[in-house]
DNA sequence: CTGGAAATCGTGCCCGTTCACGGAAAAGTA
DNA sequence: TACTTTTCCGTGAACGGGCACGATTTCCAG
């Protein structure tokens, strides 16, 4: 009929322990910070104590008495207000808000994410800064896996977020199935298709730098499920130079002018808005568009009826997780549930896109 | 390049604060907690000397002085493993460790849903335990709004989860847009329909007591989206007794045999899994099914394929979050950012169910 | 003006940890 | 043995706020 959560109070402070130890509290202390300056007869008896008394420090007295404020550091592109970054960001400092209460506080380091010079340097800055840990997405993956490699030799625990690297140490992951993303996409578009689909793959991108790039499992998952179901369908890539905003409405006009058959469309990174205009003014029944993220102006394009679905993951819960996590971590010394983390895709349709 | 995310930390404790008002901490902790015996005139000071110095209690400080659990009461009906009731019930325990470091605590309590006696049995139960904060669905309409009430005057404030009552006093509510789930429901089931739709409503509920049904709005959102965009289109109810689980596929079998055509079936609770089974060894060519609720049996009924779509709400995250937001409000006096919080209705298909 | 009740307020201990400081014991040196 | 250097460990003062207790002041009747 009734049922209580969480341990009864333990009245176990750290002076029994001391007691039943024979020694001082400040030998516990000592033993319980592993910080030296103990012998390891007397270092046993305490962990022999800790254990028997079933003792866990006090949160509260602990974070009373070390005013010690554990800083996130959060590294990302600086990007335009309702962009995929700034949406990240916006994560970041809905994290810190929501762990300011556990002395923990979020900084946030900015680059150029088209300059490598720029990210090595916020690394530094990073690391001079002696951070209690380290949030980031790993844009470039040579300078990124030079600076977890620091972080992990001065012991400062990082989460990736948005993808991930393989290395050893990172203490979690959060981000989308990327493949499967392309998938679903695919799966979306098609379904209760009647005939052999015709696609339209539109590509605004700028000169790959050596970044890692998300989409490129995404459009892979696509393909795969497209030669799955449909062998025979007809996926049409058009680029659009993203230097020439203009070009947009020139280059669909003439593309869909060749290809009036087309009625699918999609964009695996998060710039369908960048399209929905031009969709928007030029209607056809039964198309389908389908673009990803969350970003203010496709969620618009979306209510507008100019995108079809939208494939997204909550941007925000994403890095505010992660920071999360991370605090877990470092002051409340308590492991992560998983270590990767990969975020449920939600299908987001003009009907169920609010309260989103 | 880089920006600081929280306050500066004030080192401002209560005693600058007692000693710009020109009393003593014992003072200004008592209007700090308006617990009286203060004169008005010194209480004023006080205030000043708080907005003066822009003073905050120090929370750690504060939980460990006071080592009071403030304790929840979540109400809830008692459930099968598995069953909506209990998901929200696993929500209610998950919020409650979330915050049982901020010295909150989470207390259960069942009571039968077809009873309303051992509903207001429970009722007096939590009044009588002096709990800081309520959490409950409010099932019977009737015994909640008196049971509110008392809540009210006793100054324990409550949250509203899963449906929501119109009186004055609730803190917050979490809980699923019902109306619009049917809407999204029925846009689900017919998108990209050719012809004239025929569905099942496949009803399977015990006799009603006077409690409150979110089926009903469901069914309505259902309802008008059919007579909107297909006037012509038949929903053909089928009903079955609850008490007879092995009625199910007799019922089924005749009416699929009476209704050959019906392609289109759903479940505006949350059991369709108890269809499934027969579903999926009768498969038929472009059926589409949808039903309500990620309970465990209908994410498996989803995968096998038997189950099309389910339109969920995350669960769990509703009470846990209703628990987060009540002890918010209680030990760290922070009002609620919405009153009525209405969860994202999430669209589940076997591609996305993963990491949900 | 006085005694006593009531209103108001200050003091001091407590909560459980952290950590600087310095003392005692052990080990090393001459 | 005596003296220095390490190693180890105990002590006690914060940290900031809650609250019991009792002291002081105010108020009012007699």
């Amino acid at each position: 009929m009734e049922t209580s959560v969480m341990e009864e109070n333990k009245n176990i402070t750290i002076i029994d322990v001391a007691r039943r130890a024979g020694v001082s509290k400040g030998t516990v202390d000592r033993v319980l910070h592993n910080r030296g300056e103990v012998s390891a007869k007397s270092a046993e008896k305490v962990r022999q104590a800790i254990r028997d008394l079933d003792y866990e420090p006090n949160l509260y007295a602990s974070l009373l008495a070390t005013r010690k404020n554990h800083v996130i550091a959060c590294l990302l592109p600086r990007s335009v207000k309702g962009e995929y970054w700034d949406k990240l960001r916006n994560g970041f400092v809905q994290g810190g808000e929501a762990v300011s209460n556990l002395g923990a506080e979020v900084k946030i380091f900015e680059y150029d994410q088209y300059d490598p010079e720029s990210f090595a340097a916020v690394c530094s800055q990073v690391l001079a800064s002696e951070p209690a840990g380290v949030v980031l997405p790993p844009l470039f993956k040579n300078d990124t896996l030079l600076f977890t490699e620091k972080l992990h030799k001065a012991g400062v625990p990082y989460v990736y977020v948005d993808s991930r690297l393989e290395d050893e140490h990172y203490l979690a992951y959060f981000g989308m199935p990327t493949y499967r993303s392309g998938y679903l996409c695919a799966y979306l578009l098609t379904e209760r298709c009647q005939d052999v689909p015709k696609v339209a793959v539109i590509r605004i991108t700028r000169d790959k730098t050596r970044r890692s790039d998300p989409t490129i499992d995404r459009r892979a998952g696509f393909s795969d499920y497209m030669q799955e179901m449909f062998p025979d369908s007809e996926i049409i890539n058009v680029f659009i130079n993203p230097n020439e905003p203009d070009e947009i409405a020139q280059v669909l006009d003439v593309f869909f002018a060749e290809h009036p058959d087309v009625r699918f469309v999609v964009m695996f990174n998060s710039r369908i808005h960048l399209v929905a205009p031009y969709l928007q003014a030029h209607p056809v029944e039964g198309r389908r568009v389908i673009g990803f993220d969350d970003l203010d102006l496709n969620m618009e394009a979306l209510s507008s009826g100019a995108v079809t679905v939208l494939i997204a993951q909550h941007t925000e819960a994403q890095s505010s997780k992660a920071v999360a996590t991370l605090v877990d971590y470092v002051v409340l010394h308590k492991e992560p549930g998983k270590r990767d983390n990969y975020m449920h895709m939600d299908i987001l349709t003009s009907l169920n896109q609010e309260n989103y």
